[in-house]
DNA sequence: AATGCTTGCGCAATCGATTCCATTGTGATA
DNA sequence: TATCACAATGGAATCGATTGCGCAAGCATT
């Protein structure tokens, strides 16, 4: 009904015929206090509902005690796995969590940073779109630490990171295909300004180069790791002259598209033409056929990502740079 | 390299020999200024790179503009969905997201309320697991608003929410299988102890007992929204003496669990026994059968809650309770 | 009994931005 | 030129919690 005001520290020292800084004693145990006045205290707290102001904390400290973390897309199942492992392990250590979707758009992502270093994060995990370069110096400048998920940017100078190896995962993959009896490859790949986008590239080609297969330019398109491109960009591969065998495609929203264009157009996976991808593991998935696909342990890189950046922020000395890369996870499939 | 001290409005004002209250009112636009010392300052601050301390402004203000989001699982793409918008009309508004998942731990839950009462959230909008009374009453009592989604609280007494005609859907849902012809249905139910779960069962006893069709209690089994639910509960119906011809399934996840259990039971869909589910529609999907299904309108669920609870916020005087129910939205698929 | 040490607690500064109130300064009008 | 009105700016309190410092009381040691 009516506006309560909230219970502050000062209301409760007045209670007890106590000073405020008596009462911010008792509460965190630190300083010199007695047993009995603490007892008294705590008890008048837990009838009292009172509820600290964290904001207020937050300022005195200067350390709010939270994390940022920046992604494209909060609906990409993978973003989704990450800010989940990266919440409990924040939860764990008593960090808050800043979330903000930048929608594959570099001005949302600024505006999120600044918004995340007024905020006073003490630390950002961070799925960048693209170059950002002002912004994160401002980020180095004050000290606050960033993880770079996903894609890293390069060279890797000056921050942590947590990725997957690309390179191997797409060389693997495409090393299965021709073992596979499969030749004649095509592949639909990320932008090739982005690490993640890049290094599948070049796995690519490593495996096709080293095993002697056709790269055949009609056969490979640079799609921007959304669906929409990865339909129009099978439909384009598939009305070349003479189309490849298989396709390896970059991420899992190319690939639903892809794999949607195909069905459209009355072809058969892997029969008309294989696919491989990455990151379309689902254990929910219902897909038929089940795509074969190179995963990112997305839950691990958030609980990483929190461990490293939480670790720097508690550390004693400064700490050399964490640039760790995890093993990408094969799941078999029919579409190939 | 070496830790930065931030610019605050006092170095500003120094560097410019104004005072710091000039300076604040030059950003703010607020209270009497000349023209000619804001044009001063703006252009000292636009090359000093100055970031405001939202902290210290938010304790100023008693208001830290930012918006709790507890859900049960962000991994949960209905919940993906409904961050996403919300966190894009937040933005707009200029207010920022407290993320928390729960986990579907009623004890997580109440951790997070705890939470984003500490940060002094300016509102929260939770998708709750059960009962949360005393946490709820606090939120109350400091006039904090909160708006329930998916599940909400009954009765509905006073409180903004935003949810779906669930009894509608699942009464549709039901009429139409039963206009197919099929009439020995069963249903795994979510948990009756939730407003979604139980509004659902209702819904389809009704359309059932409509049409003269026959509830069976062996064909109606309580899963608690998890997928290994419905993979349990599903082969229990199956292995009945004489299973039901179709079976409407309470969410997603079970329904993704189920067709698992029949796939893998050797059995087919919709022949030997149909699905019709809740919020299985998916643009991405690659889903083989595609499931009948009615969906919640995640994002708008999202955008609603967020505009109903920063039109409170910003409201002149008290405003009535808004309960909103949104329509579900039919997608047909091949299952049934 | 005087000195010194320890313990328990209060006072007051502090974090950075906002805002009310007071003061100074400028220009206009009689 | 004296007075008034108003515009521009500075000073200081404030938001709520934390913490260094100092004071007073208690205890022990000589």
């Amino acid at each position: 009904m009516n506006k309560q005001k909230p219970v502050r520290l000062r209301d409760l020292a007045f209670e007890l015929n106590l000073s405020v800084s008596t009462v911010s004693r008792a509460m965190s145990g630190k300083g010199r206090i007695s047993d009995k006045t603490r007892a008294r205290v705590l008890k008048a707290i837990k009838k009292s509902n009172y509820t600290p102001n964290d904001v207020a904390r937050s300022l005195r400290m200067q350390n709010a005690m939270s994390i940022g973390i920046i992604v494209t897309d909060i609906t990409n199942s993978f973003f989704a796995s990450v800010i989940k492992g990266a919440q409990s392990v924040s939860r764990e250590k008593g960090y808050s969590i800043l979330l903000s979707n930048s929608d594959e758009n570099i001005l949302y992502e600024a505006e999120a940073m600044q918004l995340m270093l007024e905020k006073q994060v003490s630390g950002l995990i961070l799925a960048s779109v693209g170059n950002n370069g002002p912004r994160i110096d401002q980020f180095r400048s004050l000290n606050i630490p960033i993880v770079f998920i996903d894609n890293t940017p390069e060279p890797i100078t000056s921050f942590d990171s947590v990725s997957t190896d690309n390179h191997k995962a797409a060389y693997c993959l495409t090393t299965r295909l021709i073992e596979k009896g499969y030749r004649e490859i095509g592949m639909i790949t990320g932008p090739l300004n982005q690490s993640s986008g890049r290094q599948r590239y070049e796995g690519f080609q490593s495996a096709m180069n080293e095993h002697g297969a056709p790269l055949r330019a009609e056969w490979i398109r640079e799609g921007d790791f959304q669906m929409e491109s990865g339909m129009v960009l099978m439909r384009r591969i598939l009305e070349t002259a003479r189309p490849p065998r298989a396709v390896i495609i970059s991420n899992n929203y190319m690939t639903y598209g892809a794999a949607k264009t195909i069905k459209r157009m009355g072809k058969s996976i892997p029969d008309d033409v294989a696919l491989a991808s990455f990151d379309t593991d689902d254990p929910t998935s219902l897909s038929s056929p089940t795509i074969a696909s190179m995963n990112q342990p997305a839950v691990e890189i958030g609980t990483k990502a929190a461990e490293i950046l939480i670790n720097r922020l508690t550390a004693k000395q400064p700490l050399p740079h964490a640039n760790l890369v995890l093993e990408p996870v094969f799941t078999d499939g029919d579409s190939w």
